[in-house]
Parts: C-alpha cells; sequence; structure tokens
DNA sequence: GATGATTTGTACGTATGTATA
DNA sequence: ATATACATACGTACAAATCAT
C-alpha cells in the first residue's frame, strides 16, 4: 500500500509522457506551428533517449499535431486560430450526427441512463468543481456516441474529442459557460428521448458552435501570438 | 536520370513496409482478430529488427488495425463483417455530411471542375481499366471533402477511406459496379452543383450504402471465415 | 557538383514491468 | 505470496540519407 514518492501512477510509460507532455506545448503555443523537433534535442529536454521521443512522435502525428518526413524529420501542424474554428465546426458536425443516428437507435435502458446522466449534471451546477463537471460531461456525450451503436463513428468522434480536449477543458472552467452547457444538454437530451434525430442533430451542431464562441473569445490574442512562428 | 536496378523507389524505410505488410494481412484475414503480434517474430518473419516493427504497431494502432496495451503486448483488431458494414455506414454518414457542405460552400471553380471530372469518368464506363478509374473515384471523392473548406473534415474522410481502401478496391473491378457508381455519381454532383444540400446528402449515403452491398455480397464467405478467431 | 556534418532510420543489448508457476 | 520466465520499453551504437558548405 505504500506510494512512491512523487505519488504519480506506477507505470509511467516515458513515450506517453513526452507525447502528452509535446502535446501540452503545441497546444499552449510554446512550440508554434512550423517549428521543427529535433529528436535529439527534444530526448535531452525530457532527458530521456531518443527512442520514447521517436514513439512520442509517431503518435502525435496519427492526431495530426505534427508531421512527419521520412530523414526530414518533424514539424508542428498549423493550429490557427481559423483552424481551431474548424476543429469545433468539425465536431459539431460529427456530434450531431451522433446524436442523430443515437435518437434513432437507443434502447431504453440507453435512454434511461441518457436521463439519469443528465439529471445528475443539472443537480452539479451550483457547485464549481470543473473537474467533476469535465468528467460527467464526457461520461454524457460517450453515452450518446455509444447511442450509434456503430464502433466506427464512436471512434470518429471520441478522437475527435481528444483533439479538442485540451480546448474544451479552459472552456469549461467559467460558472456561467456550465450554466449554459447543461441547458444545451437539457434540449438535446430531451430531443434524443423523443426520438428526434433532426432536433437532436441541431442541438448538438448549435451547442458544440457555442463551446467554440466561448473558447475563441477568451483566447483568440493567445492563439492569435502563436500564430507569429509561420 | 538513371533509375535504381528495381525501378522502386530509393527510400524503402522498412517500417512502412513492415506497416503496409501486416495491414494487407490483417485485411486478408491472414492475421485473424483476435491474433497476438508478437514483437520478435515479426521481426524475425520480415528479416529486420524489433524497432522497425515496433514503429509498424504504432502506425496500424492509429489506424486501429490493431490494439496497444503497455508492456502486454498487441493484437489485431476484430474485422468481422458487421464490423466493415458498420465502416461503410460510418463512412456514408460523413461522405453524406461532407455533400451537404460541400454543396453550400462550393466555389463556382470547385463546382465546374467536380463536374469535369464527373464528365471524365462517365466517358471511362465502357473501358474496363478499374485502375484508372479507382484513382478518377478517388479523384472525385476527394473534390467533394475539399468543397467542405474544412481540413478536419476533410482528415476525418480522407482516414476513413483509408479504413476502407481494400475493400473499396476489390468492390470496383467489376464493369457493372462501375456503371452503377457512375449513374450514382451523377445525381451527386447534379446535387452538389445545385446547392442541394440535402439531396447531395442523401444521394452519397445511398451511393456507399450500395458500395458496401456489392462488397459484402462477394466477401461475406471469406469475411465470415476470418471471424474464427475470436 | 562533391564532400563533410548533422539528423534520421535501424540494429541490438539491457532493464522494467507483467503474467505465469 | 514469492519467485521465475517472458515480452515489452528503453538506451546505446551504427548505417543511411539529407542538408550545408
Amino acid at each position: 500500500m505504500s506510494m512512491s514518492s512523487t505519488m504519480a501512477g506506477p507505470r509511467p510509460v516515458r513515450s506517453k509522457v513526452i507525447a502528452d507532455g509535446l502535446e501540452e506545448e503545441i497546444i499552449s503555443g510554446a512550440l508554434p506551428a512550423g517549428c521543427k523537433l529535433d529528436e535529439t534535442a527534444v530526448a535531452q529536454r525530457f532527458g530521456v533517449s531518443r527512442t520514447p521521443v521517436r514513439e512520442a512522435f509517431l503518435t502525435l502525428a496519427s492526431r495530426s499535431l505534427v508531421e512527419r518526413m521520412p530523414y526530414r524529420g518533424v514539424v508542428v501542424c498549423d493550429l490557427s486560430l481559423e483552424r481551431i474554428d474548424q476543429m469545433f465546426e468539425a465536431m459539431g458536425e460529427i456530434e450531431g450526427m451522433c446524436g442523430r443516428l443515437a435518437a434513432g437507435r437507443m434502447t431504453t435502458v440507453e435512454r434511461a441512463r441518457l436521463w439519469d446522466q443528465q439529471s445528475a449534471m443539472e443537480a452539479m451546477v451550483g457547485q464549481d468543481d470543473f473537474a467533476a463537471y469535465d468528467e460527467a460531461n464526457s461520461l454524457l456525450h460517450d453515452m450518446i456516441y455509444a447511442g450509434t451503436h456503430n464502433d466506427d463513428v464512436v471512434e470518429i468522434a471520441k478522437a475527435m474529442r481528444v483533439k479538442l480536449a485540451p480546448f474544451r477543458r479552459s472552456q469549461l472552467q467559467s460558472r456561467e459557460r456550465v450554466a449554459e452547457s447543461t441547458l444545451e444538454h437539457a434540449a438535446i437530451v430531451d430531443a434524443i428521448l423523443e426520438h428526434d434525430g433532426v432536433s437532436a442533430e441541431r442541438h448538438l451542431r448549435r451547442h458544440l458552435l457555442n463551446s467554440a464562441k466561448t473558447f475563441i473569445a477568451a483566447h483568440s490574442a493567445r492563439a492569435q501570438r502563436a500564430e507569429s512562428g509561420t
């Protein structure tokens, strides 16, 4: 039962640590678009060998955060404000599709659980436990994805959410936005429960659009600053 | 201007060769779902070291052809008939979405080029150059993706097509199917040119559904045989 | 255009973590 | 529960290719 000195996980897995660290730096703008990433330099900076760095690069490339060219190295992809806008739009389209499919396919049990989840989240609006709300939020959206009964659609949606995760996180830190978000969820869940796919799709698109607006308003300055390194 | 002795590429890049080879084997069913892939064994089989094999595993994992668990190895993902069905459905949804967006956003130049492409493909129906048709087919769909003016949507669509590529290839080897496909394209292109997003979406969904039917009818036996290794 | 320096791709050995007996 | 066996994760050394001079 004894814990490590740092209290962290029992299995670090360097390549994952590197990937997460680099992702954070790319998102924050510390590593601007077009910046070349040198294997040796990154390895030294993280205090590891080149091997886990290479694996991290593979992972980041699969998330299209960096681009790899044989024997030519990797560069970080463009994450301009327009690109982020596009990501939110794409997420809205994907989630809208999920909602439409889920509205027509969810089993009674799935609908009941979705309703429970929404109720639980409405109860969380007052208290400012943003981490818990974020967790519940992910779960709610997961339930909608699963409601499509299509593993590939679920996978696409989750992959897209991973790409947006860093942005959505900072966007759910406001009490107002949490309240707004919960209201939007109510409309979405209602539509799904009533088997109204068209309405569910529309509400989900608007929901993501609102998330985008909130984020972009808060981070436009920072994002624009990161755009300088073309 | 001199060429290599084998005429092939000047830079093989082992890890890519391994990844492509394994992909082919997974698709063909030689490596059934649930099959464990041992680094050392694969390395010996391909006559290389474990390093490029590891990188190939990372790539395959990003295409969700295999699953990786830390310190536990990799296993090939399920590619049962139902899974393939889901893939085609997902592709239909994604392409439908692309068509809807493209119908509303394409520039005049983009629409003109789309029309040209369709005309070119209609001229190819008689001759049985399936490779050329497949190439033109990819281009047509690419133009629709690009018409969304959203890089993330384009990326999702292309990634999905990569996953389906092996199946679609064998499905376009019939002269009848090529003719059918071209007719379906005509309806899709017409809808896009008329800015009718709803119609474009519907026709694209049906188009993919027909592709799925053709493939599944031809390969159901082989796919079911590959399902045995659960 | 050829040569050298730098960087990526690959091979192989060691250590850590997992799953068996 | 401890220990052993095994495969993976990581580190280091060499080869191949790109770029800079």
